[in-house]
DNA sequence: TTGTACGCGTTATCAA
DNA sequence: TTGATAACGCGTACAA
């Protein structure tokens, strides 16, 4: 007679001539089967190429042997976002390795999103999850404790969290690209942020606005606008029809800052003549535009990585800790210069000093093509 | 006693006073059981909150109630293509309705990929599979054939396939791209291609060929390049550094184009003045650039959609068939204008003209920004 | 080491 | 026609 379907656990088991419990015993490598009977089990289930069946496996140890990820995020931006992408290729290395596979789940609403926790947890879809894009007093810490479901932040939130976290810090690009700017002889430095309730929108608010008072100078004005090449369009018109025109401005991310440029461009003002721009993300084109853009480089498939790492820890029950990641690093190109009428600066403007220790890199130190 | 966990389905039949069988009957809505009888079960299953546990239903029906998407593309790549966010946006929004998860895996490599199908098949993730970036003779279909694997193709593939396919037709938007250009005076006009080994590209190529011939062009010089904003760059630079310089390039997508607008300004040729250019994906900054990109608009999302319901409707049983979808469409802006030394034109140019049953709008039809 | 119950829903068999 | 009973799918875990 012929088998039909994949061999299971019995059939290696009669095969070998002993019980399903030593089979399962032999193949997890677990003590109390003698050497010579494992042996003979692993040829057995060798020969008959068995591999054990992940949906009896998922059954008997409650687990699903997934983690989960759900994007929240408008549509038109899920697209010009080179985040994710990144995150999720660093993700999947990780769970390759050990066999765990990621389910995703984009929404496009709030009530989406609990809903997507919620179906993700009921069913038990997922064994932990993702939580990225922290905001101001994340609900979604309280639902996923509610859910028991294990997590792990990209970011420390900023309300009690039982979660690990991994730690990324987009402040040092944020300030290296204020130095920079203040070095070049800037005193009016703007910056178009992101949405308000995102933590990390704060974060790169509050290292602008420290890293200008810390260089002795006015913070200038801050226009929140929602990452996208619109919304950085709209917030550069504003900053540019002020009476107190800056002559840099700092964008949260590269997308908000190569729409900026296009105003600037659009409005008869040179780019970096009159006015510096820089980025974050360093996405690819931002070597490849014209001007090239400054920017601030990021590891999203290095964080991706050590949170995969982070959730299966946690997951398997060790683990649990913190996880520090290299912080963001200013890529000089193009798009910055000194201002008009530059200030009389400490040092020689027009080459950027380095520093040491320093989160400043210059284009070319990079093998950046631009 | 407490009940700890999740009520079974067999506290719902001990609750209902019948068996698991006739439970089970009664909330698959199916034949065999009594109104009266369904009615107790349906409201003692509602009185205990049961779900019914995916993993167990899982087990007994030998199915994952999910579906697969492998993604094999260079990590740079990933990142600035807004397809496949968009794309995944449309899928869930149909395996949401339908209570279904995604699986993703992320792959950089060609091995990688075919593991990655393999994986997904041996441990019964997933009960099928998106087939896209279709390539040339491409031995994914043999594989899924193998593998046994339920799969939509995004695309016809070349080699016989019995698998259904959601057809999407990128060449009505780059002969609209030709027209445009034609109508505009053109009759040097470059291509830069996608890679050769990809049916998408080898079709925009086409289009754009069999364009420049059906208005009685020679088609100009095609450069193919890898859908990167370097490989763009470098295309760009080919095709100016040529003794005959085409007046516009057709791009096989808008990253290429972004980037060969640099180029080309770097190299202090005037966009649209000497040179016209087009992408393709129509992105969000494509209208946020300047001058803004002249583009072909896809529906990624909508093929998402599409694709996702042909897959559930094939491992459902029923379904099969292909499904075809509006083609791409133009959008004029202002990176196309006539060259610089205009041939006589059929019409007056300048402003394209428009086409009954048309596929060319111009930005401000479709409330474009920019 | 073996035997067996367990996790959980589906479905074939069979008696009423 | 209605509904109970038991086998099934598959690996794990515990008592014997």
């Amino acid at each position: 007679m012929v088998r039909q379907g994949r061999p299971t656990i019995t059939d290696v088991a009669r095969a070998a001539g002993v019980s399903k419990g030593a089979v399962s015993f032999a193949l997890n490598g677990r003590p109390g089967v003698a050497e010579g009977t494992r042996q003979r089990i692993l040829a057995a289930a060798k020969a008959m190429g068995w591999t054990p069946s992940h949906r009896g496996r998922a059954l008997s140890t409650s687990r699903a042997f997934a983690v989960g990820l759900v994007l929240a995020r408008p549509p038109e931006l899920l697209g010009a976002d080179p985040f994710f992408p990144a995150f999720i290729a660093g993700v999947e290395r990780v769970l390759a390795e050990r066999n765990q596979a990621l389910v995703l789940q984009v929404v496009t609403s709030r009530r989406a999103e609990e809903d997507g926790y919620r179906r993700l947890a009921a069913d038990g879809r997922v064994d932990g999850v993702f939580l990225l894009d922290l905001r101001i007093a994340d609900p979604r810490i309280a639902l996923l404790e509610e859910l028991r479901l294990p997590a792990v932040t990209l970011g420390r939130p900023d309300v009690a969290s039982p979660f690990p976290a991994v730690l990324v810090d987009d402040r040092p690009g944020i300030t290296a690209a204020v130095r920079h700017l203040v070095e070049l002889g800037h005193r009016h430095v703007a910056h178009v942020a992101g949405p308000d309730h995102f933590l990390h929108g704060r974060a790169r608010r509050d290292a602008w606005e420290n890293a200008l008072r810390a260089a002795g100078l006015p913070p200038g004005p801050c226009v929140p606008a929602d990452f996208s090449a619109a919304g950085g369009a709209q917030a550069t018109h504003q900053l540019l029809d002020l009476a107190d025109v800056p002559t840099a401005i700092i964008y949260a991310n590269d997308l908000m800052a190569m729409a900026g440029m296009a105003v600037a461009r659009e409005r008869g003002l040179d780019v970096p003549g009159r006015l510096s721009l820089t980025g974050f993300d360093d996405t690819e084109l931002a070597a490849h535009i014209s001007p090239a853009l400054t920017s601030v480089r990021t590891d999203p498939s290095g964080w991706g990585g050590a949170a995969a790492r982070a959730l299966l820890d946690l997951i398997e029950g060790d683990g649990g800790a913190d996880v520090e990641m290299a912080p963001a690093q200013l890529v000089v190109r193009a798009s910055t210069a000194p201002p008009p009428t530059p200030h009389q600066s400490p040092r020689p403007a027009g080459r950027p000093s380095r520093r040491p220790g320093r989160s400043i890199v210059t284009a070319a130190e990079i093998g950046d093509p631009s």
